[in-house]
DNA sequence: TATTGTTATACTCTATAACTATA
DNA sequence: TATAGTTATAGAGTATAACAATA
């Protein structure tokens, strides 16, 4: 016997969250010898787009909380990916190191690879509509 | 200064994550005074629709190892909600409790509730393409 | 007083490996 | 041999509370 779950088909909370669990595992295993988490890649490219940023900043635009920035930054710092200078007393300000570029880069190479596979699926004018919905859904109002 | 993350708004898989997070929080929000977590609930929905399946098969019809079944089976047993007879010497029957048909509708109701608060944001026209797109995404050929 | 970063902690979901017992 | 359920364990993300140092 095979169950069906067809009233869930119609679920967006629930359709969402199985197609993101489907989309993260494919992102971790394009990144497995990178030896980096999700969280860790995309606080790399946000640090690597915004010079000079705060941990503050970083968890803010990712929806990361500043208790759990602490170990995501204090790994990219370890491997040295990126480097911080103190601004004043309780502020830091982070960039990439040369080393931390050149993986943001290749990061970004894998990611558009893994983007457009699971893009090829839909139609171009489809994947506008669901780039532009996600956004409105979680009620913002830039995009 | 706030960053911006423009970059990442053209990356589904990001936007998937962000939009997730977000209606799975006020999913957990609205099953509050359950006590139950989103697992346990849609587990409860699925054996409600499914009289007399087995754990392994409500595993695979949401994604869920057989490992992680335990202790949500457990659980809405332990509760009442959910009874189990033995089929054969290594197969169960799971059914819904009358307490736990009652919490099923109930649940039924409120994420109802919860699904048009989402679903209004979007034109009716674009929430069926969203609709349409997400099960595609990963690779669903069913719908 | 409010903010930045930190520590400690706990919960949920997910993953794997190895085990029992049954078919 | 394969299957259903179980146990143990680990990793990743997320949440809160409390704290120090500083603005």
């Amino acid at each position: 016997m095979t169950i069906l779950t067809k009233s869930f088909d119609h679920l967006l909370g629930y359709q969402l969250r199985r197609t993101t669990a489907v989309m993260m595992a494919d992102f971790v295993r394009i990144l497995a010898d990178f030896e980096m988490r999700p969280a860790e890649v995309t606080t790399l490219l946000v640090i690597a787009d915004n010079p000079d940023c705060s941990q503050s900043e970083v968890g803010e635009a990712l929806a990361i909380k500043r208790a759990n920035m602490v170990p995501i930054i204090a790994r990219l710092i370890k491997r040295e990916l990126v480097a911080r200078t103190r601004v004043d007393g309780r502020s830091l300000a982070l960039r990439v190191t040369a080393a931390g570029a050149a993986q943001a880069a290749e990061a970004l190479q894998r990611i558009a690879k893994h983007e457009a596979r699971f893009k090829a699926t839909l139609k171009a004018d489809d994947l506008e509509t669901v780039l532009r919905a996600l956004p409105r859904l979680r009620g913002d109002q830039a995009s």
